[in-house]
RNA sequence: UGGGCUGGCCGGGCGAUCGCGCCGCCGUCUCCUCGGAGCCGGCGUCGAGGAAGGUCCGGGCUCCACAGGGCAAGGUGGUGGGUAACACCCACCCGGGGCAACCCGCGGGAAAGUGCCACAGAGAACAGACCGCCACCGCAGGCUCCGGCCCGCGGCGGUAAGGGUGAAACGGUGGUGCAAGAGACCACCAGCGACCCGGGCGACCGGGCCGGCUCGGCAAACCCCACCUGGAGCAAGGUCAAGAAGUCGAGUGCCUCCGGGCACCCGGCGCGCGCACGUUCGAGGGCGGCCCGCCCGAGUGCGCGGGUAGACCGCUGGAGGCUGUCGGCAACGGCAGCCGUAGAUGGAUGGUCGCCGCCCGCCCCUCGCGAGGGGGUCGGGUACAGAACCCGGCCUACAGGCCAGCCCGUCCG
């Protein structure tokens, strides 16, 4: 679990990280991601996981294993960075294991400085 | 021991590890109106359901409104009780189903009116002659003891007893009667209605007597009758909340020393300006909708395209749960004792792993097969579903399991 600090609250930030953040996808899930000027104030991270994926029981789920797993990626973001994760359908019947890869997969690509000036909006390979 | 009916209950357990939220305590630092507040860290307690679900009823709570009458609208619909209340629950009545335990019923009115009854059938709601039965007339034929009789075809009538259709055919059975028949008439039965007697708080039940001889269903079609019903909802509502040509909030763009600033635009409150109407000859507003009527009333309406809003309180102790006892057939109520039980707001109550349990399949053992029981380093599964102001219900979803009572049958004694 991800302390209150570390959490997306409004929805300005929200919709700011989805238009304009980089963005990496795979099958289970999308990430955005917005980097900007470097500060004191602690990375945010965000979850959208709408009724496409499945009932509340699911949709819960859902949010808390992946906000498990953004706990271990927390350090490794830059200051005040914006990231907003956003689940797929298929996030609903995917093992921990797969999340945790897909999870680290995408953010190894929207945070790797080759990527940055070549393919802003590049794509996981799955 | 086989089958069935009803009611109640549970709905995984233990542990390891990494975390989250509320609250309490402790510590560092910051602010400070010296009472406290905030950030971070540590420890401890507590932390989803029987349906938390659908949001279909009923209430509490909050704000607004609250002379009255009529109309309209919506709801309820056997009787009596329970309850804060209900469309809920209990008991009973009536009708239907079952050998029975028991189950089912949107259960007022169809002789107030309108409307509808498919298909089949001759005819379906002031009924109806297809076959049949019977009388009469005409024609052809046969028999004759010359009185007639039998049979066929056609015409015109009578007839609802029989056949056939249908969910339903205008009471049933027996007799009188008749050309054949018919409640045309009679007896009994069923049903309808009036009256009387008895029982029950009541729905209603039992009995007697009389009447005309008989009357279909649908009100979940309109409708009629009786009774009930103010409006909105925790985004309710309140506080911070000052100000005065301003202030608060939302959005977009630019700049930034990252504290914010500027511009434009929209909304709330307040203010200003313009126009219109008006202050007892009453603008406008309120009384859920409309009308009458009543009340408030000195200001009110327009200049309006859009937008979805900070923090805190409300926020969890309540028609609360459990046990015992008393009253009651029961729902439930009285009394006594004990318990303390989630409060998030991009929304905590979890993630991962191990062991065990439970269910299904397969295999093995016991066994004459089966049933039952036991075992397996085997495989698969472990449901429906996540609080958001709080209660009482209803409805819907649900792997698997437990307990109790009752009914019918079989066997043994």
């Amino acid at each position: 679990m991800l302390p209150a600090s570390s959490r997306l609250v409004d929805s300005a930030s929200f919709r700011e990280a989805v238009r304009q953040g980089r963005r990496s996808g795979s099958r289970t899930l999308v990430v955005h991601l917005v980097a900007p000027t470097p500060g004191a104030a602690p990375p945010q991270v965000g979850f959208v996981v709408s009724r496409a994926v499945g009932n509340a029981v699911v949709r819960n789920r859902v949010k808390r294993r992946l906000r498990h797993l953004a706990r271990e990626h927390v350090s490794s973001l830059p200051g005040s960075a914006v990231l907003v994760v956003r689940a797929l359908p298929a996030s609903a019947t995917a093992s921990y294991e797969r999340l945790g890869a897909d999870l680290g997969h995408c953010l190894d690509r929207v945070l790797s400085p080759s990527a940055d000036s070549a393919a802003p909006r590049s794509r996981c390979a799955r």
